[in-house]
DNA sequence: AATCTTATTGACCAGTGTTCAATAATGAAA
DNA sequence: TTTCATTATTGAACACTGGTCAATAAGATT
């Protein structure tokens, strides 16, 4: 029994994040527990709530990062240089999906999770990141697009990762039928 | 302590499930709990057991029910009398999202839900329904689809609705948004 | 050296799903 | 009517969960 760990082993929020976010990723948001955390790190799960006000929060914290990476995706789309505006638009809608599909857990730790706690915490990253992708897409588009049709283009681009996510497909398996999606979406704004 | 009750008042599936739907459809999946559903029932929570296997099982008999009522919307659809074929088109993937948003709970059964112990009791509902919904689509597009546009279409309609019932939105407050959505669906395959 | 601050522990609480021996009510056979 | 197997119910027990907190030791400051 010794109530504080010696300088070199301390406990780190990094740390903590680290090891959460493989067992979130591994096992999902209710069965990865404080326990198996702190098990894993080799401390009492008491010691986790000196860092973090509660899991929710741990969760969330992990969460707020991977939305900015889903942010550069759609940076470096714009970034890149294509020959015209509905080549970028496919890239967008396509790069979506990929970046969906390729991080299937971080994608439902992001969009899926139906859980109260979480639910509460859980409101301008996927807002930010939606303004993000909303103002890509205007940009790009043909006509001016109504508020509203950004939004279904969003929508639908989700309902085809949040369905793949589920049945745990790679993209590699369902890349066609995401071009084919990202395709459709583009024949309804042009 | 009676370790039987006596006749009149024997626990029967029926009034579990009555129970349990109600407090599953108050409280979600997993802050529904097997002691709330008994305490309500004002009978042990081993009880229960006796009638059902567990409480994966218990939520999908729940809802098995109703799981045919989207095939029922969508034939109700198709009987109906309307001018064109585009306002049945709409018709259905306007009742879509109204069905999956009045009854989110099924739904997040039917195609969201994550829990292990629930997946493994459903598999091809789903796909039953796809089918009875891609069969009504085809005999109503203007022009010959092709299979992959008309699973773009479902999966964004998955999508609005999946996206609603995470934030636990009700029809009533996205109606307006749920028919520019369908809509929009529609310009893309007509 | 004495004191203060900080980080950690682990016992504890109230809750969860699930199992199961014990047992009482029931219905059928003797 | 009495025996007896079947059936339905209980509640204790188990192994978990997220969260709290007094006790305490390591590090920093004076």
């Amino acid at each position: 029994m010794s109530p504080r760990k010696s300088a070199h082993d301390e406990l780190t929020k990094e740390a903590i994040i680290s090891v959460a976010r493989d067992l979130f990723v591994k096992e999902g948001y209710s069965s990865a527990s404080m326990r198996k955390i702190a098990d894993t790190l080799q401390c009492s799960h008491g010691a986790i709530y000196y860092h973090f006000k509660n899991k929710a929060q741990l969760f969330y914290e992990i969460v707020e990062a991977d939305f900015q990476k889903l942010d550069q995706v759609l940076d470096s789309v714009l970034g890149e240089s294509a020959d015209t505006n509905e080549q970028k638009l496919f890239s967008i809608f396509y790069r979506y999906i990929q970046f969906g599909l390729t991080h299937q857990k971080h994608y439902e730790l992001m969009f899926l999770i139906h859980d109260d706690d979480v639910k509460s915490y859980l409101n301008e990253g996927p807002n930010k990141s939606y303004m993000h992708f909303a103002q890509a897409i205007n940009s790009l588009a043909p006509r001016s697009l109504s508020i509203k049709d950004i939004w279904s283009v969003f929508l639908s681009l989700h309902g085809f990762v949040t369905h793949y996510c589920r049945s745990e497909t790679t993209f590699e398996e369902v890349k066609e039928l995401a071009s084919s999606h990202a395709q459709f979406l583009i024949k309804a704004i042009f």
